[in-house]
DNA sequence: CAAATTTGACCACT
DNA sequence: AGTGGTCAAATTTG
């Protein structure tokens, strides 16, 4: 089975899944008197997101997928753990919808490729000391003057495509309106075992320019990398725990699995709950991750509901990035109203990136 | 000397 | 025909 199908097909059943939560989240907040008009155009736009990336994903959109600022996309890092009735995953299911996506895309799967842009800005009077990357390995291999650009757009491929036939690629567009401002499209998603934080040796003006940058939003596949690492071995930083009510941050952290991790990696402590999930009245007591392969946790709530939840936020201690997720609120009996999510997840550093389930 | 970058040519798409 | 994306030979870099 072809891991970027397989891919594309959790990312398609979660962004129609997400698209259902929201429209009903949407549909709530017209019945409420305290809903705000902001908070629709935010569920809105959400909606709007899922259907734009469920058509690229069939190759139907045709369109490169901006991700907004405040709302990075929520595909790809996600591995849905439900089907869109909430019941699990079908095989059968998956196997149809896989011929059918084999039929129509078998001559065009660059096309079908994941796409996202990010954008990267430099801040050099900042001496700001981060990652001058995304955490791959990157080989120049074109430079072209576009129309009506101030600047060249750069192409560049994975390192290892021939060593391990990783075909992922980016284009680095410097932007007109800003020349701090890189915009950074991505084009498919590692299958390398290569990736990296150290800083590769820049030798492009791009390259050089990238030297003590802003990094926000962080990369995709860097985030597929730290969830990645997040499944095998997780661990949560309890730094802020302090900075929150002792009462409305009650967390413990259970791990309902057992593959995959040795007992002395279960670490799961919970280190800040979410502004939004207090605010709305729910305080979850328990959270963990439902499966090693999962992104997803269950949550239980003071309230007495239960649902799945994605992490929020991610806090890589290494790099000093915040990923942050959309939280997915598929339920198993009502919804979770509001986003939930966890704060600076710390993973352990010491985590090799070996697993070869995911590079299968 | 191997690996990475540069750059003109080629190709696909519209 | 124009444009953007990729290839590959030439060049540079470490």
């Amino acid at each position: 089975m072809d891991c970027a199908s397989n891919w594309e097909y959790e990312t398609l059943i979660n962004e129609l899944t997400q698209g259902i939560e929201h429209t009903k989240q949407l549909r709530e907040h017209f019945h409420s008197t305290a809903s705000t008009f902001e908070n629709q155009e935010l569920l809105l736009q959400k909606i709007f997101s899922s259907y734009e990336q469920s058509l690229l994903i069939l190759n139907w959109g045709g369109s490169t997928v901006q991700s907004p600022p405040a709302l990075p996309p929520s595909t790809g890092v996600i591995e849905s753990s439900v089907s869109i009735d909430g019941s699990p995953k079908s095989d059968d299911k998956k196997r149809s919808f896989q011929d059918h996506h084999e039929l129509i895309n078998i001559s065009k799967k660059r096309k079908s490729q994941p796409t996202w842009t990010e954008q990267v800005k430099v801040s050099a009077e900042s001496g700001f000391e981060g990652p001058t990357d995304d955490g791959y390995s990157w080989r120049k291999y074109g430079q072209k003057d576009i129309l009506r650009a101030k600047y060249p757009r750069s192409y560049y491929r994975c390192t290892y495509r021939h060593m391990q036939n990783c075909w992922a690629t980016k284009q680095v567009q410097r932007s007109d309106d800003d020349p701090t401002v890189f915009d950074i499209t991505y084009r498919g998603t590692h299958n390398c075992h290569h990736a990296t934080y150290s800083a590769p040796q820049p030798t492009s003006p791009e390259k050089h320019e990238f030297k003590n940058q802003a990094v926000y939003p962080t990369g995709q596949q860097y985030s597929n990398q730290v969830l990645m690492n997040l499944r095998a071995n997780l661990r949560v930083n309890t730094n802020d725990l302090d900075k929150n009510d002792p009462a409305a941050c009650h967390f413990s952290f259970v791990p309902t699995f057992s593959s995959g991790m040795t007992d002395d990696n279960r670490h799961f402590q919970i280190s800040h709950v979410d502004d939004n999930l207090i605010g709305s009245g729910y305080s979850p007591s328990f959270v963990s991750p439902t499966t090693p392969e999962s992104n997803y946790f269950s949550v239980s709530s003071s309230s007495q509901m239960n649902g799945y939840g994605m992490v929020h936020n991610l806090h890589h201690s290494e790099s000093d990035l915040t990923d942050i997720f959309s939280a997915n609120t598929s339920t198993t009996s009502s919804p979770i109203v509001g986003d939930f999510s966890l704060d600076h997840l710390e993973l352990d550093p010491n985590f090799l990136f070996d697993n070869p389930k995911f590079f299968s």
